[in-house]
This record gives C-alpha cells, structure tokens and sequence, in this order.
RNA sequence: GCUGUUAUAGCUCAGUGGUAGAGCACUUCCUUGGUAAGGAAGAGGUCACGAGUUCAAAUCUCGUUAACAGCUCCA
C-alpha cells in the first residue's frame, strides 16, 4: 500500500501501481469524467501512469492551467496527425501548447503550401480522427532507436531535436499511425477533444533562428465542449472590436500617413485633448513629488552619445547621424533623455544636499524599430516618454524607488487598471559579467527593489537575468484586447550614465561621489499608454480624460445660434463641448454621437432656449432631464473633481 | 529585418482580361422640427506606385511602398 496526500493534506491509502485515473474514480465518477490529468509530486503526468510509492497528487481538470496544457498538447499531437495523413512526407518540428491553444510548426512536403482554404480540411480530419477515441502510447526508447525511428521517416528535424536530448530520458507518444517525440504529458485518449478550430497560419524559424529553414506555423485551439470554442470566438470577435487602431480610426484620435513615414503616429486634435490631460494629471501629481520639469532639444551631437555608450551599442540601428554644413558635424535623433538630463545635472557643482534632484520631460525619442515590430500606437518610431531622472544618494534609492511607486499606483488606480503585473528583473544568477558596476551597489539596489516591493504589498515576479546591463529595474505589464502583454510603467536603476559622465555631488565628508540615476516613465510613452487605455475601456473614457464632454445638438438649424452660445458658456466654466449643427433628424444624430462614446448629449430647442437650459441625455442612462446651463456645467465639474481630486 | 496575406469612393467591402460597383457618410431640394435610419436628385475613384505580358490590365507577372499576422528584436 502506498499513501497519497492530496492538495487540501487529505491522505489516503491506495495499491501499489495505482493510477491518476483509478484515484479519481474512487473519489467520483464525475470527477473522473472531467480529469485530464495529474501532478504527481509536483510533477504533470498522465492520468494511465501507476503510481508506486507515497506520493502527494493533484488531479487536473480543464480550469487548471495544467489541464488545459495537457489538452492543448494532445490537440497539437492530433493536429500533426490530420497533417499527416493529408500531406504524407510531412516533416515536424515541435507541437507545444500555448496560452490560447497550441500551434505545431511543420515543413511541408515539396510543392505543398498551407492555406487558410486548408484549415476545414485539417478540422474535419481532427474531428474524424477523433472518432477513433485513439489511446496515446507513452514508450521510453534509446537515442539509438529515436534516431533510427524518425531517420527511417525522413524527420530530420525532430532528429536534431533527439541529438540534443540524453539517452534514457526520450519518449515518444504514439496515437494511432502518428508516433512523435514528446516529453508528454498528454490526455489519455484523444476521445475528449470535442470542438477544434485551426486559427492561422504563419511563418517561424525553425528554432527561433532566423538563419535557419521557416517552418509554417500552423496555429489552432481546442475545446471539450462546442459551446467553450464559440464563447472563445465571440471573445476574439469582441477583442477586434476593442482594437485600439480601430476605436482610434473612428474617434479620430490619430493618424498614420504613408507620405510621413511609418511608425510616426500624429495626434489629432480629439487625441490631443486626451493625451493632454494625462499629462496634465501626471504634472500635478510630479509636482507634488518633488519633480522639477525640463524641456531639452530632439537632437544630441553624436558626441553626447558616444559619451553615453549609446552610439557604440545601438549606433547602427538606429536612425542615422543628422549631417550639417560643416565638415565632420553630427547630430542624432534623441533615441532617449538621459543623456540631455545627465547634462543638465552635470551644468554645476551638486551637493548632498541638493539631492534628491527630480527632473521630468515629456520627451519625444526617435527609435529606429524593426519594420515589421510596429503596430498601431504600441510601438512605433516616434513617442513621447512621460520620463524623469532621479539623481540621488544611494541609500535614498529604496525611498526613491517607493515614491515613484506610490505614482504609478496612483494612476493605475486612477485609471482601474486592475489586471496588471509587476516584474523584478535582476542580474543573473551566474554569468555577471555583462553588468557594470560595483557587486556592492548592485545588491544594494537588488535588495531596495525586492523590500520595496514588499513594503508596498506588491505582488511582483522576479526575472533572474532580465536586468538591463546598467541595473535592475521593476516593470509594469498590462495585458490588450487580444491578450498580448505591453510593458508600460517602468522604473530602472543605473550605474552606468552617472560613471559615463562623470556626475558627482559633494557629501557631508567635503568628499566627491557619485550619484544613483533612476529612469521612471508611470505611463512609459503617452503612445503605448492611449493604446492600452482605449482597449481598457472600448473607447469609453472617464469624463475627465474624454476629448469631447458633451455634444450640443440643436433640434432645427435655428437653434445654431443658441448652441453656440450654450457651448461658450461650457468652455468658459471649463466643460469641454461641441456643437453638432448638421440639419438632420435629430434621431440619427443621438445614435451617432452614442457611437462615438460621448458622455452627455444636450439637445437644445425652442423650449431650451427660452429657458436658458438644456436637456441632458447621459451616455447609457438616457434622459436627465433639463438644467440651466450653469448647473450643468458645475454637474460636470463636480462630478471630474470627483473623479481626480482623491488622487 | 524575415515569411506570408492584403491594397478598389471618406468608411466597410463586393467585383471581373473588354467603359468602375453596393451600403453607410457627403452635397442640394422636398418632408419632419424631440430621442436609432422619411423621399428625390447629385457629387465623389489614374482600382497604392512603377515596369512588363497582351489587340486590350483594376484583374496576369515582376519590382517598390504601406498595412495586417507570425517570427526575430525592443536603450
């Protein structure tokens, strides 16, 4: 008899040899229709695997990450399988589970090209296959016999893949005539794999390496039941719907143009108000923290770069050198800020006392991204960084580091950004070489992340080897519509600018030193940012931060004249508003400006305008009544100072 | 940057080797003045750009540019 101990520290005695699936079926038959499969001892197994000695053990259904992994990578197993036996000689590289779904990359045989006209037919033979209710058979086989086993099949990419792999460690899984190189773990049929949808079809290295062969990437996601797909394809559908290219397009927020150049986003004045007021809102707060404002110019001399180190690192692949009438005279595009602020530091001589100096730019960078990286607002060539530079001692970094903390809290909060995440990024755990400055130094600043973060009761993930060479820092992450992960605040610790050039402050001890740098943006650039926000809320921004407050519509083109006169008196007590005088039904006009997210509408007549007021319409709560202009307008103010005034 | 897909009216998109299409938006007139689509007429396109094949190219081929998806990258 052996004893299993379950996650809640329930034991229970069980035969030797016992498995996954035979524990469920003593505990509920329900519960073993739904196991897909199991940890033993911490580690994910198959549900048939016997278990032989005390072991603690976790049975995994679909809402478990481990379960659905289990499922997906089975379905990828099927996937291969359907490829197989629609285009023989099909070589496979490797089948993971993703996030959403899975994906297998495959080298298709000479002359064949996978198409989204094919993606019914690998359905329909999943499904078919399915039928089958084929076992998946775990067999354990020597290097030797891998590699004669796929080398008789032609695979040579999953021949490279055994090359890598220790003997007596390979298995292979085999379901019907499909037998692959798997570490597993997998589902024990293929029976419970209902609803399968291949979602697309791309290229990707083989490896990641771009000197390698592009394999296609065939990506696909799988449910137990129908009914979970066709929730899942309504949910993508409503992410498009949520794009911020899309809502951006239709708000008349910003533009590309061809004729600029791409990846340079221009405001419209609509976006412009919105991505004023973040920055308004950001001032006050900077303000309240000590933080000075600055401006500095878009070009540097190559000089100050050089200095910086940023030349001979990124020099090549970045916008290249601006070349003046004089001989030998070069300027770049500022790709960051630091060296103009280091410069400003360095413009006298600093004391101990002056410091903490907080200094804050929205500066516009120029960065020469990958043509093929830009997307809509995210990532672009031009963007302006909510940036400040915090010179300091080096016991104040913990301080510091919590202040700019508590402003990045702050405007999450401000803006029910609620799904983020926080990453701690540190050296490496061995090979330190690639970072500069002192051991000393650096764990200090290790270790005042790490008591911040605890001291501020946030829950953040540490990265060993994710620090930037110049120090560690501490990230911010939130997810858009589709899912994908943005980096957006950020705040990173450095050693290196304050040693390139040379900054110092006189101490208590009349002695000179050097000070701490940390770079901060809260919002990490106004681009990414917007992007974000517009997906957070669909377009539905908080009253404070929308461009347009309130439209004026007037019922006949002979109320213009009193709208226009209503919407000065807005403006003046500092409702932003416009007037919508288009001589149309007024019908349509309240459905269109709906779509357009505008919290208030005021219709304004002949009624309106002998009373002096209004008659609001509130986005998504219909009709408020009438107010006098004034009233409406203190409503507004009120319900803003509301809204910002706790933060 | 690499691979693939795409580019037709302001927007969303049909279309085909033989004179360029729809819906919405826009303009004018009529109708109605009050909470999601009244009627009529009209304007609007070198079918991304450049070459080639062809009697004939928006359509086929190549190149360029840009967008989209994925990969690689991100100070």
């Amino acid at each position: 008899m052996i004893k299993i101990t379950f996650p809640d520290g329930s034991v229970r005695e069980y035969e030797s040899g016992v498995t996954g699936l035979q524990i469920a079926e003593s505990i509920s038959p329900a519960l073993a229709r739904e196991v897909l499969s199991c940890g033993v001892n911490g580690e994910t197994t198959e549900l048939n695997r016997p278990i032989t000695e005390d072991s603690t053990l976790a049975l995994y259904k679909w809402d478990d990450a481990e379960g659905k992994h289990a499922f997906w990578h089975t379905s990828a197993h099927l996937m291969a399988e359907a490829m197989q036996e629609l285009w023989p000689g099909t070589q496979f590289g490797i089948g993971p589970a993703i996030e959403n779904g899975f994906y297998y990359d495959v080298m298709p045989p000479e002359g064949v090209v996978i198409r989204e006209e094919d993606f019914e037919k690998i359905e329909k033979k999943m499904q078919e296959l399915v039928q089958r209710k084929e076992a998946l058979v775990r067999e354990e086989i020597s290097k030797q016999d891998a590699l004669k086993f796929f080398g008789n099949r032609g695979q040579t990419y999953k021949n490279e893949l055994i090359a890598d792999l220790e003997d007596g460690h390979i298995t292979t899984y085999t379901q019907g005539a499909y037998t692959d190189l798997c570490r597993g773990p997998h589902l024990m049929t293929t029976a419970p794999i209902k609803a399968v949808k291949v979602m697309a079809v791309s290229s990707a290295y083989w490896r990641g390496d771009e000197k390698r062969p592009q394999m296609t990437r065939v990506y696909g996601i799988s449910f137990p039941k129908k009914k979970l797909l066709d929730e899942y394809l309504t949910l993508l559908e409503e992410a498009k719907r949520r794009d911020h290219r899309k809502i951006g397009k239709e708000l008349e927020l910003f533009m590309f143009s061809e004729m600029v150049g791409k990846g340079l986003p221009m405001w419209m004045p609509k976006g412009t108000m919105l991505r004023l007021q973040l920055e308004d809102f950001l001032k006050k707060i900077q303000k309240r923290y000590g933080y000075q404002q600055v401006m500095t110019p878009h070009i540097g001399s190559k000089n100050l770069y050089v200095t910086s180190g940023h030349y001979a690192k990124y020099g090549k692949d970045s916008f290249q050198p601006i070349h003046t009438p004089e001989e030998g005279e070069e300027y770049l595009l500022k790709p960051m800020n630091c060296p103009h602020h280091c410069a400003i530091y360095a413009w006298k001589p600093r004391s101990y006392k002056d410091l903490p100096l907080r200094l804050a730019e929205f500066g516009t960078v120029y960065r020469y991204e990958q043509s093929g990286e830009l997307h809509g607002l995210t990532r672009v060539r031009g963007f302006t960084q909510d940036d400040a530079h915090i010179f300091c001692r080096p016991d104040q970094v913990k301080g510091e580091f919590m202040r700019v903390m508590d402003i990045i809290m702050i405007i999450f909060r401000a803006l029910k950004f609620e799904n983020f995440e926080a990453q701690i990024s540190l050296r490496d755990k061995v090979n330190r070489e690639k970072y500069i400055g002192t051991d000393e130094n650096w764990e200090k600043a290790e270790r005042a992340i790490v008591e911040a973060c605890e001291e501020k009761g946030l829950p953040a993930k540490v990265e060993y080897g994710e620090a930037a060479f110049y120090g560690p820092k501490l990230d911010f992450m939130v997810k858009d519509a589709l899912g994908r992960r943005w980096q957006l605040g950020t705040i990173q610790v450095d050693y290196n600018l304050p040693e390139r050039f040379q900054l110092e402050y006189t101490g208590e001890d009349n002695k000179k030193h050097r000070p701490v740098m940390i770079h901060r943006a809260p919002f990490g650039s106004m681009e990414r940012f917007v992007a974000v926000l517009i997906e957070h809320t669909a377009g539905h921004f908080p009253l404070w931060l929308t461009p347009d407050q309130c439209v004026l519509l007037p019922i006949s083109d002979k109320y213009n004249d009193y709208a226009m006169d209503v919407k000065m008196q807005l403006e003046a007590a500092g409702v932003r508003a416009f007037v919508d005088d288009r001589s149309e039904k007024i019908g349509r006009k309240i459905r269109d400006n709906e779509m357009k997210h505008i919290p208030y509408l005021l219709i304004v007549g002949e009624k309106e305008a002998a009373e002096g007021t209004v008659s609001v319409r509130k986005q998504g709560e219909g009709d408020q009544g009438s107010l006098r202009v004034a009233e409406f307008a203190q409503k507004v103010n009120d319900e803003v100072r509301e809204m910002t005034e706790q933060y």
